[in-house]
DNA sequence: GAAAATATGTTGAAAATTCAACAAAAAGTG
DNA sequence: CACTTTTTGTTGAATTTTCAACATATTTTC
């Protein structure tokens, strides 16, 4: 665990607390190390929504499958993000969302209540671990109603260019490379990726943006 | 105050805190009591986010304005809920939605630090709170992703059969009322609502649901 | 209870999305 | 480097949504 450390440390959930802390509080969350390859399932919708993790290396995607087959990708996960932690701490019984890895990853699981249950050992680095906890949700429900704001547009001309605009003011810059290939743009956009190919091709020939592959300029 | 003492009681935020307890965090909150006529704007898109409130009496929607005039209903608050502690919590600038009365309401609004920083007098209640509060943050979340799987589906017939599955779970029953007229449903879907009246007859006509008003029974 | 205002249903035309199928380009593999 | 696999772009047809306009029904107001 200690190669992870410098890791951990970034991780919202451990903000303020020091490496000895961290240590500590590790043992006493029971937290499991788990491996995957590319494209593999991580946590299942529908399977037990009680653990909580932790993205050490690699990237994982957190979706919603149809039942035609259409994927939803609702956010995603780099290393020290925390996922599903939201599930956990509202005591639901199982998971709405899937967790997909999205390269090959390393990723730190342990149970929900552990964090929100105080220990007698912990006290001080649980109840700065619940202050972190209140800070992180609310920056996840943040990023949920901003996506919410691009996927609520009503073309995926005017979805694709909110999520651009949005990316640009992110970075800071009118160059950015996007996270995601073609296919993934489409199912976090929730359209067509067919579709979006088309709408990519028009803006470059209008020169409202250029692009080549993942990378994207707004002009 | 005391009018609204057994709403507030109710309301998530002061789980487990008792009459004399909430009293004093309401003074130490420094909450204002405010009344609105229906279809009034409570808060605004951009303007400060530092506000939390709670519904006293009538209720409010949650919503995202598009540059088009499409509105986006996100979610209702009725009295006892809280709204908007995500955005506090999370310390950001700007109000990403816009909070409209429903109906004619009575809001308490206060500061989100008050909650977050302890004070002095009253720590016992405010660790109290934190946990309600992360407990709040998380059943917010899992309401905006039931809310994600619902608006995701491709098809205006979709989303309303999705909808109008999720309303007859909650409650229980085949036969429910919902908390929309046409125009709201079409703008909690996401969807053209001249296109919805049309699904409507249509699912009528095929004897899958029957609806008069806001009453809906699934068959 | 009549008049005005609001809400809902219906229609047809225009616009946009989806879908399947294929071509071209790029990336991965031995 | 050749071959295979994957990704991306393009096309046209079918489906669906949107939009504007209007008819009907319901509610509100005086």
């Amino acid at each position: 665990m200690k190669k992870y450390l410098e890791i951990l440390k970034k991780c919202p959930l451990f903000n303020g607390v020091d490496a000895d802390g961290l240590l500590r509080i590790l043992s006493c969350l029971n937290a499991r190390l788990l491996s995957f390859d590319k494209k593999e399932i991580i946590l299942n919708e529908g399977s037990s929504a009680r653990n909580i993790g932790i993205v050490l290396s690699g990237s994982v995607h957190i979706v919603q499958l149809d039942y035609y087959g259409n994927q939803t990708i609702l956010a995603d996960a780099y290393p020290s993000d925390l996922f599903c932690e939201s599930f956990a701490c509202a005591g639901i019984e199982a998971l709405p969302v899937s967790v997909l890895s999205n390269e090959p990853c390393e990723i730190l699981l342990f149970e929900g209540k552990g964090v929100v249950h105080t220990c007698e050992k912990n006290c001080e680095f649980h109840r700065k671990m619940i202050y972190n906890l209140v800070h992180d949700l609310a920056g996840k429900s943040i990023a949920l109603h901003q996506r919410i704001k691009i996927v609520s547009k009503r073309t995926t001309r005017d979805k694709l260019m909110e999520y651009l605009t949005v990316q640009a003011a992110e970075c800071g810059k009118n160059s950015f490379d996007i996270p995601y290939d073609r296919q993934e743009l489409a199912d976090y956009l929730e359209v067509d990726r067919s579709g979006l190919s088309v709408e990519i091709s028009k803006l470059k020939r209008e020169g409202i943006i250029e692009n080549r592959k993942r990378s994207f300029t707004l002009l």
